[in-house]
DNA sequence: GCTCTTTGTGTCATTTTAACACTTTCAAAT
DNA sequence: ATTTGAAAGTGTTAAAATGACACAAAGAGC
């Protein structure tokens, strides 16, 4: 009898557990975070996009299934954060009514599982497409409060970012193919939440050999055009086979 | 009507969502992680310890009761892994047969968090308690198969652990109270599967003052007896409050 | 051609790292 | 009492990495 029900529902959505993606770009000058608007709610309006996951689907399928539906964007760098599970997380009376809304199964004992992302900003920008937006970059360190636990999540997220990028190369999901220097240090001063020393910083990123300089220059800009770089992916391989899995930040 | 079922149930298993432990110990040569025996399995014999969670219960709360209830310890030091949740996790057949046999929606899909946990082994020898054993100590590199996904899990336990180690000196939880030198670094180089230089390793730590030694020594041992030491944590903690983060293994 | 803005570069003193071998201390056996 | 075995404990040096620091060069816009 229950066999039949779980056989007949590949497509039914598994009421106990979800995914939330806490989804990072950076604009050159810091960190930002993409949220979703929830329109009716009272109280908090943002959340961190997110759904219950199909019974027949892995976690990070559902991760990439929820960013798509968002953004239309596929292959992104995604990584697992952890489960969060506070059987009280629906303290707030805003969220409650908003899963009233929502959720076939409104009081059902939730799980979710997170995520984060790295985009590059340029690949998705809300505000261009509708007027009445669903979603939103917001600098990470305006964000006092979310929806659910989403603040939890995204204070963890942050630090897992801040962990992950000291011992592997993931910081260039966040920028274009081809960046300056200067952009690579803004971005691991914003990740690392302290100055680095601009001519240290250089020096260090050259002489590990993970950029490539191009032939080619920044133009149209007001001052000093910049060398143009790319990640050098293949000399970054090398480094990992000699056991190398810290940068040193 | 859902909600009355949900109401009533506070005591009820989730059957969706289990926890699994890593539970790793120090017999002061090699790293051991604790599997059960899985007594009328075929197949695959050893398994993780773990259960699925009440539907009221906090996931931490949940690893602590696992732990708990199979070794008897408390106030373990604990941290979660991540959750693992292949809808296709039960392959074996021997793990079908198992399932049946223990759970009452024995093909419901489930997802698992997984936890890994750090005692000392002194504190818990099952070995010493029954003759049926149900429990035992394996070394963490002698370990070719385990039962679901429980070796994809243990793979990810034993990476998440060398890199925390890296960063925070949890390495103590696997010693007792009073160690040797030689014992921390014998634990280091498990941990890290690399040799460290015997010098340089006490220079380091003793240099960043994390251990305190005691006006004490090793005795009964048939060579020079070891000065014996703690872990200082009030210097620990002062370290950290200037950004320390990162023991340069 | 002047101004504004960001790029790009080198040195030096200090600290950290890696490599390396022999003496000391105890218990146990003879 | 002496020997043996086994692990503890200790210092130097050369090479590399780090941190601190300031000014000239290149382009756009006026």
């Amino acid at each position: 009898m229950r066999k039949e029900i779980k056989k007949n529902a590949a497509l039914e959505l598994n009421p106990n557990v979800s995914v939330d993606c806490v989804i990072f770009g950076f604009d050159f000058d810091k960190l930002n975070v993409l949220v979703i608007n929830r329109d009716g709610a009272t109280g908090v309006q943002w959340a961190l996009p997110g759904n219950l996951i199909y019974d027949d689907e892995h976690l990070d399928q559902a991760a990439n299934r929820v960013l798509e539906e968002l953004t239309g964007l596929q292959n992104i760098y995604l990584e697992q954060i952890g489960a969060f599970g506070d059987p009280n997380r629906i303290s707030k009376e805003s969220d409650r009514s908003w899963l009233q809304s929502i959720r076939a199964q409104p009081e059902a004992r939730v799980i979710t599982v997170a995520y984060f992302s790295l985009v590059k900003m340029e690949d998705y920008q809300p505000q261009a497409s509708s007027f009445a937006k669903s979603a939103e970059w917001i600098p990470v360190n305006e964000i006092r409060e979310l929806a659910f636990d989403h603040f939890d999540i995204l204070q963890t997220a942050k630090s897992r970012l801040k962990q992950m990028i000291k011992i592997r190369p993931i910081g260039f999901n966040l920028l274009p193919e081809k960046f300056t220097l200067s952009q690579l240090h803004k971005l691991y001063e914003s990740i690392l939440d302290k100055p680095l020393d601009k001519r240290n910083f250089r020096r260090k990123i050259q002489k590990l050999n993970i950029v490539m300089s191009l032939e080619e220059k920044q133009s149209g800009v007001p001052h000093k055009p910049s060398q143009l770089f790319m990640f050098d992916k293949e000399h970054y391989l090398l480094l990992t086979q000699n056991g190398f899995d810290n940068f040193g930040f």
